[in-house]
DNA sequence: GCGGAATTTGCAACATTATAACATTAGCAA
DNA sequence: TTGCTAATGTTATAATGTTGCAAATTCCGC
């Protein structure tokens, strides 16, 4: 790959939150579903970048919005989120990324950086299909496949710690 | 597969413990690890069953012996054997399993049956290789991959909730 | 065996993540 | 309007995991 994934380098990120929100609409709308102001804001939050944010944080900045949210308020909205395929919960880190994949079917597999804390959503159909394989030779009916590597990302692993 | 894997059949289990048991020795003598009372205790304690344990469930047990044990020291003992290879930590469960390829190297993945709980882990060469060539399409180095699928196990995915 | 260093454990407090239960409000349609 | 459903507010609590320091144990050279 010549050019590195858009969290791997500098990008005009509001393009990423708009495009996010606009599919969210779209994606809502065919789902019959309601993308509410709360749940709205909260995607919103979580793309503010490309690092994972916790349920907490994003309560922390609906509080600075003057807000007056609890933790049921964050963890609904997110659990709609995860619903309709928007945000991604990532399992060894307990927090919550926006998908990049919305609307298509995939099986996100996820690349965590160390050092910077960006994660790189990729969609790797040779790994879903050699786990779908061994999951087959155990007779196991795989339902739901969580795939995440930590590591250093190409920026780092040549000089640590940029923010991406 | 024509016979199915051991969380997947009745067996002797107390064969299943004290072959980790004795692993678990052999491999702490040769690391010059300490796999002092406590430790042996919470590794036993882990391969109860099949099933992963959560970290206040040990604790749980641990009272019951009459060890007067406060979380740090279950933690402690899930790290030092997480450390040796012993067990592993389930991330999408917060929960721990011991290791059935102790002292191999290896890349476990996991196979949660959503019914029944228990899991098995795998050694998948080809997925192994699978994520390593789609991290290296990125540039990513990969330093720990966490590979966790929920759905049904052989026996629940014919008739429901078997305790294995 | 003895004494000092290093490892391990005990213990108390605390931090973080997530859910339960129930009241209230907003959206929508008959 | 009225009545239903989905969504949100509110309070409390559960579940999971960590920090920091003191005491005990173990190791190792003497
Ligand atoms: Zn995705
Ligand atoms: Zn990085
Ligand atoms: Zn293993
Ligand atoms: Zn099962």
């Amino acid at each position: 790959m010549s050019s590195s994934a858009l969290p791997y380098r500098p990008h005009n990120h509001q393009a990423c939150v708009a495009q996010a929100l606009a599919d969210a609409r779209t994606i809502c709308q065919q789902h019959n579903a309601r993308l509410t102001p709360t749940r709205e804001r909260v995607l919103e939050l979580i793309w503010q970048s490309h690092k994972p944010l916790g349920a907490y944080d994003v309560l922390a900045v609906l509080a600075e919005d003057g807000h007056n949210a609890a933790p049921p308020t964050v963890y609904r909205a997110l659990d709609f989120l995860q619903q309709q395929g928007l945000v991604h919960r990532i399992a060894s880190l307990n927090a919550f990324i926006g998908c990049t994949h919305a609307g298509e079917r995939h099986n996100g597999m996820f690349l965590i950086c160390r050092s910077c804390g960006n994660v790189l959503e990729l969609t790797a159909p040779g790994v879903s299909s050699a786990v779908t394989r061994a999951a087959a030779e155990e007779s196991f009916q795989p339902d739901n496949v969580t795939i995440e590597v930590a590591g250093y990302c190409p920026r780092c692993a040549s000089e640590p710690a940029h923010d991406g």
